[in-house]
DNA sequence: TAATGCGGTGCATTTTTTGCATCGCAGAAA
DNA sequence: TTTCTGCGATGCAAAAAATGCACCGCATTA
């Protein structure tokens, strides 16, 4: 849209914290560039930049105005895509911030059933922690995120959630593979695959780890589940995941047996569906983000509800 | 702001239904205003307007693209507004619209108590019934409304209600003036001047009239509260008014008597404070938003919350 | 102290926008 | 029916705006 290239140039301009990189981004001259802001800044009667000697950076008017432009960049995008939608063909784009734990087995099963439906739609998947994840649906950069157990910020609106009891995974000829349920302290004899990080899934194992000053042998941190789960093929150790991660067919986590830790020594999680507060998303992004809440709700139902 | 001009044209295109009219107005040639539209329908790859031997139409992707607009248009002055008040000066603009019963006395009273606090806003207020107030805060022309006893739509939001009780207001020397409350059928003997329309209060005492079958001597229908308030003085007649009309020290309500209605002839109507949802009112807006809702609550506290 | 990289500015050039005259078309009026 | 009026669209020249180039002053860095 080319009345919204001056906002467009405003913010790469605030994302590349200078005027010349910016302009070289966007393939004009630093001047051109220098003179819109300057403009702009002239028309709001206020300057949005502040200028150092390394370059510029967002005053606080600024932080609000490019917040604006973002959310009206996405809107802009919101309504093209419903007016592409009258001419019959459902296109569009849905941009995904997904946690480690459901990115690898899960997103990709829910994708390829939504382009069964819309082939005409793509797709962007952000692997975040959970606070990027926050971040990118704040920026714009995300429509919808799924986050494990975290707090969320206010301005971030919960969609769905459900509850998810970590789990963990071996070999299926493990001896302990039979059980149907597993206390740490069992654990204590094998070694140890654990998820890095104090986020997720650590901070539920570390409550039972330090409430029951029960001492695992860690022999690997990783921050990826699936080198993990390759990992326990060759050895016969012990690792963690969510249910979610496990219930897609084939790949590696059909060949591994799940068991859930007892309550007792581990809380659950909460999985939460996720979106920016207020936004209205796209009518691709909204559809498939119905699909993923319908989907967890189905497949992990709550009586507690 | 100079990079929404288009947008503008496009608003003022679509509420002339001419492009000969809308250049008129906005003082630019036809040809210009023409062009711009085939630009920016081009550029979308999809016509906005449907054009007829007498003008122009929006057709459905116009619809969604000028909703688009005026959100961006209103949401920008939010911004720049918000920004404006970095500098120390509160200046700002608040739109209202407000129903006949409440415009004469009780907002006067309110926007220049907030005036007081902060002089640089400025006021507009439109005296709508409630469905054109509706619509007024859809097309985002109006921040705020005053609306009494109406079913609204789902899109707007409810940001306060208080009960008002009908009352029957007459002269102070009048004959009923020392009643504590009163019934439809103690009316019966005296002329009567009733609201127009069908609408609000009139609404209410529908109920009334129906349900009794009490044939009031309607002498004069009018639309203006105020003008049946004057008349009052000059002939023992009986009309109609809420408690919020007549809070105000000076003026006419208070040469006048007012006495509630009896609960089993005439339902009390709710008054309500509501803006589009999901809209993000203007600094100014929002403060005399909140004045008025606390006003509202503490003025006519309710026991049944 | 010289060199580098930053934002800002004067001026010529290019691109975009505007206004004028005019066309074709479809209802309204004669 | 024909004429007339008012509508949006278009070719072309003039006006306005945006751009690129060369260069300035300034602060940090080597």
């Amino acid at each position: 849209m080319r009345y919204l290239t001056t906002l467009k140039y405003i913010d790469v301009v605030a994302k590349e914290g200078s005027i010349r990189k910016a302009a070289d981004r966007l393939a004009i001259t630093s001047t051109a560039l220098n003179r819109r802001i300057l403009a702009i800044e002239d028309e709001i009667g206020h300057p949005l930049f502040e200028r150092t000697p390394s370059g510029v950076r967002l005053n606080t008017a600024g932080e609000l105005f490019v917040q604006h432009i973002r959310s009206q960049m996405s809107d802009v995008n919101r309504v093209l895509s419903q007016i592409s939608d009258l001419s019959g063909i459902r296109r569009g784009h849905v941009s995904i911030s997904s946690g480690a734990q459901t990115i690898s087995v899960f997103l990709p099963k829910e994708i390829a059933e939504y382009r069964k439906k819309h082939p005409g739609v793509t797709f962007e998947v952000l692997r975040q922690n959970s606070q990027a994840a926050v971040e990118s649906l704040i920026n714009h950069d995300t429509d919808t995120a799924i986050i494990f157990d975290s707090i969320l910020p206010s301005d971030i609106q919960i969609v769905a959630t459900v509850t998810q009891i970590v789990q963990i995974i071996m070999a299926p000829d493990h001896p302990l593979a039979n059980e149907k349920s597993l206390r740490l302290q069992d654990c204590l004899a094998w070694p140890i695959l654990m998820p890095r990080e104090n986020e997720g899934m650590r901070t539920l194992l570390n409550v039972g780890q330090v409430q029951k000053g029960t001492p695992l042998q860690t022999i690997i941190e990783a921050d990826s589940f699936d080198m993990m789960a390759n990992y326990l093929i060759h050895e016969n150790a012990l690792g963690f995941q969510i249910p979610i991660s496990m219930s897609g067919q084939g790949g590696i986590y059909s060949h591994l047996k799940g068991i859930p830790i007892d309550q007792r020594d581990c809380p659950s999680g909460l999985l939460h569906i996720a979106q920016l507060k207020g936004r209205v998303l796209p009518v691709a992004a909204a559809k498939f983000q119905d699909q993923l809440v319908q989907r967890l709700n189905n497949t992990f139902p709550e009586d507690t509800r």
